[in-house]
DNA sequence: ACCCTTTGTCCTCTGAGTGGAAAAAGTCGG
DNA sequence: CCGACTTTTTCCACTCAGAGGACAAAGGGT
């Protein structure tokens, strides 16, 4: 099947398809009531996104009393692939042109094995998801990277958890691979704009997304765009110093926020706890699996381990005196938590809290909800859409 | 005489306007090597322009090889009004309509005195520079408060060394009283624009500035346009904590940077260290003054004094700490210090740069220059007038 | 003086966009 | 089932911003 060559031709069908992405299949006239538009006009790029095979027309509309109108959606063949590279593993999912996920796969892999092993995986999950019958092809692709990129390029810079990916060229041969245009980001600035998009974060147009995993990000949104930064390294603030002179880090200094709470550290810990004979239920779970994630924590906390729920508490009030401070200096409208030790829940959420109200002042905190992303895994790979599908409905 | 009644009537000119405030007098050709218009629209709008008196003739421009171009500038008798209120001190200065400074004067003045008795001295500055002779009348004014300010409607909110001004109505109050067009700002946000428009800070996207005076705050600047939070109080650093279980602060928490760290702290510990015979040289500047500044230390330190050098050099290190976070945080192109305690010079800047350097990943810190302000106190003055001009020359 | 370049003016043409009129396709009450 | 009223959709004439070419005006260099 031909996939899609089509691009709106001006700034009114930008705004259509993006209109019609986020709201769904809609009816002339409720596009127009959006878009400011005399009707003829309208009516003319609609006719002509029509002709372009971007979008289909959909049936008859609810009546709004008079005649009925022609839906219109975008063209239900339309494919997104979303990926999400992150430190130990990679998501894959397939997304309709309304960035529903239709299909989501997900596999343990460290990205450590460089570009070339984990491009071969995730070429060989989408050609399972096309298998599965879910996609003909793919008409764009968003991919987000565990470390910083240089944007417009496409291609990671200096990334201190990824070393072999310095300088690989992933946009340009990802786009080979598949044969659709491809966007690269940092895997938290994808989290935010999930979020954004789907999620907690609709509707607000400056917030931040801080992403505790195996490391600690934070994505940066303002009026709605989000801040990549000069080096495209904006928040980067797993080695914000967060205890001076504490733990040494593998960035050669000593308390950063990283080295106290992340998904490494509270694995460390929680080993350490165990070895040392501080709590039970960690060292039974040691003694069965071998090894101790942050999973292993949220599961000793909930069953009410001391030591458990003193190590999460500890590690929120850490973020928290992080996040206190990039509060006053952002002033967001809405704080969002989110990654892998999600499943850490309102203890952690608890935690950081009491650290963010208490330690920033009341101007910026007053009206400031610090809530967990509500899209769990889904937040990347459905901000990566977003991302391509930005990209694609935009004026070429 | 009459003052500024027209406005840009759409974009094109708006862009000329600002092209003339910030480029000076240019001969048609050169405005459209810039605008991208076809010469007849080019010519159709300037010619709207000098109708409306705006933009007048300006004799004949250097040959560029051909017929020689007739130049047009912004009308020589636009006049706007820059006023910058500090903790201690008001600022009013006169410019053109290209934003060169004509007259300048600075009062001490606490300001919480409150808005009726600053409104009193800065009306009275700007009657004085007006009856010098640098103004017929104002065209527009910009304000800048030491506080957090609801910008929209340019009132401050909640402002903590301003009790008094919490929901004044600044900008409604100085239009009525100048009659003409007014916006109220933070001043440190009008300090970042200053350096913008006029200082090292031309042509950098992103960027922060840090002003220490009283207090300490930042101006933020993503792509060019100064980021205010959702309340109005993005910026405000002075609370972040830099020391756990430091100092007492104002604020009720501990440790925050400005009580270890600003042109009020540093006057105390001054004082204290030629109270208990640290410094000879403070202690007989105290003896001659009766009171510290920062003034005194920078002076002190200028003459060879360790304990005021090590004052600075501490003082800068708690600063570097900070930015350091907000480096690694937002990834700016350039950091500019600026502010009352600009006299400290090459000491403090070196201190804050060994920080910040050490501290902060080498992404981030890889190309970014932090630098001292140019423009020293006139940067509000001239940040202010940058405000209201962006203001007028933009479509009404 | 002659030729070339740049600037400024004039005029026509195109295409985007508006707004009104009328046709088409409904709902709703009697 | 009919007629009155709504809403949607199409059609068309009209306006206006803007492009671009032709040409005149005004300079420089040789």
């Amino acid at each position: 099947m031909r996939r899609m060559t089509a691009r709106p031709a001006n700034a009114h069908q930008a705004r259509l398809l993006k209109l019609l992405r986020d709201s769904g299949p809609s009816s002339r006239a409720q596009l127009g009531d959006r878009v400011d538009l005399s009707r003829s006009k309208l009516a003319v790029e609609v006719d002509r996104l029509l002709e372009t095979g971007l979008v289909v027309a959909d049936g008859l509309a609810a009546s709004r009393g008079g005649r009925r109108s022609h839906n219109v959606r975008l063209a239900p063949t339309l494919r997104f692939l979303g990926v999400d590279i992150g430190a130990t593993s990679v998501d894959v999912a397939v997304t309709n042109a309304e960035l529903e996920v239709l299909g989501h796969l997900s596999q343990p892999m460290d990205v450590r094995e460089g570009p070339v092993a984990v491009f071969e995986q995730v070429l060989s999950m989408a050609a399972k998801l096309r298998a599965s019958g879910l996609a003909e092809g793919f008409d764009g692709a968003g991919i987000g990277v565990p470390g910083p990129v240089r944007f417009p390029e496409g291609v990671p810079v200096a990334p201190p958890i990824m070393p072999g990916w310095d300088g690989f060229p992933v946009r340009e041969a990802l786009s080979q691979e598949l044969g659709c245009p491809v966007m690269v980001d940092n895997d938290v600035n994808l989290m935010a704009m999930g979020e954004m998009h789907a999620g907690v974060a609709r509707s607000v147009g400056d917030f931040l997304c801080v992403k505790i995993g195996t490391g600690i990000g934070c994505g940066i949104v303002v009026g709605g765009e989000v801040h990549r930064g000069t080096t495209g390294s904006a928040g980067d603030i797993g080695h914000i110093q967060a205890v001076p002179g504490g733990r040494p880090c593998a960035c050669g200094n000593r308390g950063c926020l990283e080295a106290h709470f992340s998904g490494a550290a509270l694995a460390r810990d929680a080993l350490e706890a165990a070895e040392e004979g501080r709590s039970a239920e960690l060292a039974s779970r040691l003694a069965t699996n071998g090894t101790l994630t942050s999973v292993d924590v949220a599961a000793a906390a909930a069953a009410g381990d001391a030591t458990a729920i003193d190590l999460i508490r500890e590690g929120g009030t850490r973020t928290g005196q992080v996040i206190a401070g990039l509060v006053s200096f952002f002033n967001p409208g809405l704080v969002v938590i989110g990654g892998g030790v999600t499943g850490l829940g309102h203890t952690l959420l608890a935690a950081i809290r009491t650290q963010v109200y208490r330690q920033s002042l009341p101007l910026a905190t007053g009206n400031l909800p610090i809530v967990l992303g509500e899209l769990g895994p889904n937040a990347g790979v459905i901000g990566a859409a977003r991302l391509i599908s930005d990209h694609l409905f935009s004026p070429a």
